[in-house]
DNA sequence: ATCATCCCCTGATGGC
DNA sequence: TGCCATCAGGGGATGA
């Protein structure tokens, strides 16, 4: 479900409902496995930290204590909300964190492609899922127009491929890379290796926007995403291709296409995008 | 190292 | 209504 803007507007809603001063006093799970096993035992150790921040890289939202530092990725259906009560858990919920001023939180997961992790506080850059990640879109100096080229320029791999590598970027998946694709005018199946400097200072630009755009709607609904404090999102009324076979191009009027790019859906003009 | 393919899992949807 | 196939926003594992 969530790339970069639904996870920065879940730590956004987590921030506010988690204000400082604030403590997690117990971690909970109800089953032991997501995406991998759970460390069950060593998750203990959060409880009766204070929470210090929370704070994202990537598509990763990362709860940092006192000592330690809680790893989580939603994969593609994961959330969190607030409960009550036990009698207000659902299923898929496998995760209950209890916090001081009798405030809970609840994962929930149905498919279960989700991560959690724990480790000591500043060991998080080196984990083995996060270590290899590229930079933050917004991190200007890490990322240019000039580095992207230098990385595409060996590479034969498709353009659409290449942004939503996390190696290369952080944050960018399915639906904003269609997006920022079309808003640069380049088509996803183009070869990275065939694209100009100029040109990838327009895709940067654009990736930029559409993401910041996104952030600023509180991230796309499309089936059941929810903000953390349960509202949704509207920046899906925005969406330019994704989702729209099709009908017609808002630029030229000639209907949209559909193609699967590595396994998954790409949405692209074939007269607006060369 | 890089690339394409497969797969994890549940739920929604559409065709028959 | 049921049944089956297909598809979904992520990304690690695998083998070429």
């Amino acid at each position: 479900m969530p790339e970069l803007p639904e996870v920065e507007t879940v730590r956004r809603g987590l921030e506010r409902i988690l204000e400082p001063p604030i403590k997690i006093q117990k971690i909970e799970l109800k089953r032991k496995e997501l995406r991998f096993p759970m460390p069950v035992k060593k998750l203990q150790a959060v409880s009766g930290e204070k929470l210090r921040s929370i704070d994202r890289i990537g598509k990763y939202l990362l709860f940092k204590t006192e000592k330690h530092c809680l790893i989580n990725h939603l994969g593609m259906t994961g959330t969190w909300r607030e409960f009550k009560a036990s009698k207000d858990l659902k299923r898929h919920d496998h995760v209950l964190l209890e916090f001081s001023k009798k405030i809970k939180l609840v994962y929930n997961d149905p498919r279960r492609f989700g991560v959690l992790d724990l480790c000591p506080l500043g060991e998080e850059l080196d984990h083995k899922l996060i270590k290899n990640m590229g930079p933050d879109p917004f991190n200007i100096e890490a990322l240019t127009a000039e580095s992207l080229r230098m990385k595409a320029k060996k590479r034969i791999v498709v353009v659409k491929n290449f942004i939503m590598d996390q190696k290369i970027l952080t944050g960018v998946g399915n639906i904003y890379a269609s997006e920022a694709l079309f808003r640069a005018g380049i088509r996803p199946s183009k070869n990275v290796s065939q694209i100009s400097l100029p040109k990838w200072t327009l895709l940067l630009e654009k990736i930029r926007e559409v993401l910041s755009e996104a952030i600023e709607a509180g991230g796309s609904t499309i089936s059941d995403f929810k903000q953390a404090g349960g509202s949704q999102g509207y920046f899906q009324n925005s969406f330019k291709v994704y989702g729209r076979k099709d009908e017609p191009c808002i630029q030229c009027r000639k209907p949209i296409r559909l193609k699967t790019i590595g396994g998954r859906s790409s949405f692209y003009c074939s007269h607006c995008q060369k």
